[in-house]
DNA sequence: TCTGGGGTCCTAGGACCC
DNA sequence: TCTGGGGTCCTAGGACCC
């Protein structure tokens, strides 16, 4: 048996636990550049606000005046979500981080009931990490998941849905919209409503071979799943990561090409970072740079990928897209985001060393493990690559941010006692 | 003024081959 | 007039997730 664990408002309840005075407030946190609603407590849904709505288009309604808006802060919702993940790992012999918020826990072999456990687990993750959660449980990923959605939507509930018997879940099916279903997206939503299919249970009633024909094979599998037949497995180990990215809107638009030679740069930096930091290395990389869609500016979006050696050096990928942003830059246009993601990832030690490589590979890993040790020790950007900022103007806007309160010395609450 | 970022998987269709 | 058949591999784009 399985459980999904996921936080409620996660960002939001992160940000409640080291600051008491938005209890009971309507809050929102916002994506980055301080666009998107991406979370919003309930007092907030209860006004009316919705996820993805650009907030700056709906923050001077006078219903919205007394929201609390916050910058996303990722460093923090980070560290509390390890901290989560520690906690449940007292309680079940398993736990498979899902996403930032949510964790799947292996129930089995544990003799205690599982929602009194589910309960026990949310009131201590509540105590020590201040995050308030639901608990799905189900004997595959998407009965839980529904169940998690079930448990989540009744607010003074429980907190904990258990569809473990298939005479408790089938009853509940007939009155769940199939749109609650992990994996039935807007697209496959809209073709079923066409077909009469509304609920979960008309979803299952549905013949399998004209499932098949109307959607996907994913499809077919999520079926299976409410069936409860598993075919997305618990803790299957992931092999390597298939892409990685650093892409980010600008806080203001880009017009000239040193500035976003800049920015291509400092993105190829992080990215590359990130890359050493599973071990791997990259044999092609894509560039993308575009306008803004939505303001009326003249449009120009374009993109590029070209494959490289295998590598995780930062000045020679920084080479590289540079030289394909350049291939893709267009003189007069107001550039609003741009992007490096790397692709054809491998272990760096599998990778296949070119016979005549570009650099000398151990003289390359020396140098960026010297570049890596420093910036740990130092913080980051203390060492940087010539070409890249670390404060130049087209950086994000966080005009909300809150304080690095468990990630940074100088941001730790004082406590006065 | 101002509209996120980072992933995975599936499929259709083109290129290529015999 | 009249232009095969069947396979593999790769890629771009769509759908979906949080």
């Amino acid at each position: 048996m399985l459980g999904l664990i996921d936080g409620n408002s996660f960002y939001c309840s992160c940000e409640r636990a080291f600051n008491p005075d938005l209890r009971h407030r309507a809050v929102v946190v916002l994506s980055n550049n301080d666009g998107c609603v991406i979370a919003r407590t309930n007092e907030a849904r209860d006004l009316g606000l919705k996820m993805g709505e650009p907030w700056h288009l709906v923050r001077d309604k006078p219903q919205y005046r007394n929201v609390v808006w916050m910058s996303s802060n990722y460093a923090l919702y980070g560290d509390m979500s390890r901290r989560m993940f520690e906690v449940l790992h007292d309680f079940v012999p398993a736990v498979e981080p899902y996403s930032i918020d949510e964790m799947f826990l292996d129930f089995d072999g544990l003799a205690e009931s599982l929602p009194a456990l589910s309960s026990r687990i949310r009131e201590t993750v509540r105590r020590i990490t201040k995050i308030p959660t639901c608990i799905g449980i189900g004997p595959t990923k998407t009965i839980a998941k529904l169940a998690n959605r079930v448990a989540k939507a009744d607010r003074n509930g429980p907190g904990v849905c258990d569809f473990a018997l298939p005479a408790v879940r089938e009853a509940a099916y007939g009155t769940i919209p199939v749109a609650d279903v992990w994996g039935l997206g807007p697209a496959a939503q809209r073709k079923l409503k066409d077909i009469g299919v509304n609920t979960v249970a008309d979803f299952l009633a549905y013949p399998a071979d004209d499932l098949r024909g109307l959607l996907t094979v994913t499809a077919l599998r999520t079926q299976h799943e409410l069936m409860g037949i598993e075919c997305v497995s618990f803790g299957v180990v992931p092999a390597t990561r298939k892409s990685l990215a650093v892409t980010r809107s600008f806080g203001q638009p880009i017009t000239t090409w040193p500035e976003m030679r800049e920015a291509v740069a400092s993105y190829t930096l992080r990215a590359v970072e990130k890359l050493r930091g599973y071990g791997l290395v990259a044999a092609a990389v894509q560039v993308f740079m575009h306008t803004n869609r939505f303001n009326g500016d003249p449009p120009y979006a374009n993109h590029a990928t070209v494959t490289l050696e295998p590598s995780n050096d930062t000045i020679l990928l920084i080479g590289a897209t540079v030289r394909v942003a350049h291939g893709l830059w267009r003189e007069g246009f107001r550039y609003a985001k741009a992007g490096v993601i790397f692709v054809d990832l491998c272990e760096a030690e599998k990778a296949t060393i070119p016979f005549f490589p570009s650099k000398d590979p151990a003289r390359s890993a020396a140098l960026m493990r010297a570049l890596d040790a420093i910036n740990r020790r130092y913080g980051r950007d203390t060492l940087r690559v010539g070409g890249t900022v670390a404060r130049p103007n087209w950086s994000m806007r966080r005009a909300n941010l809150s304080p690095a309160y468990t990630t940074c010395l100088e941001d730790i609450l004082p406590v006065h006692a």
